[in-house]
DNA sequence: ACAGTAATTAAACACCTGTTTAATAGCGAA
DNA sequence: TTCGCTATTAAACAGGTGTTTAATTACTGT
């Protein structure tokens, strides 16, 4: 009887190889911008490029560390992007003598947004980020974090100075509002448009891009609603509607106040 | 030899039974705004409470039925309250004759992001719609817009409807950023204050409202970036810094255009 | 007393997960 | 040729998952 007619074991010809570890990045850069990281197995990124799952070991160690190469692989340039245009910013700032909100936003989203036409890792480096992003898992989110902190911080850093009249606590929250934007635009599964129905072509990014922009810009030069804790009411409390009783209550009490000194 | 000195197995007896059902339902609750719904194995939610694993089943089915029965039994004062509120803002409307875009947002929010004090359920709830939300998986968002898509259309055709100048394409965008920027409201993982540091009580929803709506109203108030595609230029290109190549080009193209008559 | 039903359990089912081990086929150099 | 290194595989490992089945007990109505 012959020795072994089994499927090839050991090392392949050298016909095409050393490919194999790029290969994985492309098949799990894609799955994980289709799926999201959790619910992508090993097993579905090698079997799509039909090799065998010990190779994630052997390339990357496990599972984290290949979404860390995943994302690294994309990450340098758009960081680049950013740093670029918060560099225009400041120099524009020279000129007017103000930093602008709106520009140094559009400066952070951008360069993940905004596709080069073709480019379609860009695009899924866009859900990619956003699905990690609002993965409740620890562990993407520090992959995510890790890779842009350095921009990141300096996006606050440039917006905090942009809008010096509002207080940390205002700051926080329209920051949040800000990301969670973001992290939609980038990664929107059509839930929203589920919701408002179709009518119109909603996967244009640009478009989206030129869209979002007046809202979040408007919306960070906004004056803040209380310079004073306690000072402020909401707007429905405000009107005095008839039934409004426990909501009321709690709208117009008075709130905390920053808790630290600076 | 005695006959069984195993566990009880059956029916037990009558004091303080009947509330199993309730049980489960508060630890998933509990688990589920913790962690996230896939997150959470069916064995942690009865192992909490000291019951089997098969009860679930028994009660509920299966595990996407039982988010539902969580979901539902904290739905309703929450829909009921939007509901009021938007009542509220429509008799408004009658006397000023305009709808107000800034009212209806947090006629929206408001009832799932403040909670009434000491009552811990309502922000279980606000983490749990946050999570399910951000959730990239279909299961969990269906059963979150089946139980809210009735209060959901509402805001969206009132919103609209205060703001006509907007065209469907710029409106749809800017949806997308209250409702990505909600979500981080109701769920911020603390990702967010990781970034820019503590300085302040973070966790004070109504603050969070309070800091927020200025924020989401302005944005929404906002006058549209262009009312014929392609008249509008972002912030940045308008600006026209040096290095801005590619960037520029694609704000600069002309967009698609609303590809429906509607 | 007895039958039926409601509530609960232990245990298995069938599968999937990330990880690891040992074997092996091909290649390059000595 | 032979040795060692690289790239790859099959297979097992150790566990976790949602789901299901059958058994068991207590309570309820007749």
């Amino acid at each position: 009887m012959e020795k072994r007619q089994l499927p090839a074991r050991g090392r392949p010809r050298k016909s095409g190889a050393g490919q194999t570890r790029q290969r994985i990045l492309d098949s799990a850069e894609e799955l994980f911008a289709q799926h999201g990281f959790q619910k992508v197995s090993l097993r579905a990124i090698t079997g799509r490029v039909g090799v065998n799952v010990a190779l994630v070991k052997y390339y990357f160690g496990n599972k984290i560390n290949l979404l860390n190469a995943v994302l690294e692989r994309r990450a340098a340039p758009i960081i680049d992007h950013r740093n670029r245009l918060f560099d225009a910013c400041a120099e524009r700032a020279k000129k007017t003598g103000r930093l602008d909100a709106g520009e140094i936003i559009e400066a952070y989203i951008g360069p993940v947004l905004l596709s080069k036409a073709g480019d379609s890792s860009n695009e899924r480096m866009q859900r990619m980020i956003g699905l990690a992003f609002s993965d409740s898992s620890l562990e993407t989110g520090r992959a995510i974090h890790r890779i842009f902190e350095g921009v990141a911080s300096r996006f606050i850093a440039m917006l905090r100075e942009a809008c010096p009249e509002l207080s940390p606590e205002e700051f926080h929250w329209r920051l949040v509002c800000i990301l969670g934007g973001m992290t939609y635009l980038l990664a929107e599964p059509g839930r929203v448009r589920r919701l408002v129905g179709p009518g119109f072509e909603a996967l244009d990014k640009d478009a989206a891009m030129a869209c979002a922009m007046p809202f979040l810009g408007a919306g960070m030069s906004a004056p803040p609603a209380r310079t004073v804790p306690g000072g402020a009411q909401s707007r429905v409390a405000r009107a005095g509607a008839g039934d409004l009783d426990a909501f009321q209550k709690h709208t117009l009490k008075p709130t905390a106040g920053t808790s630290s000194p600076a």
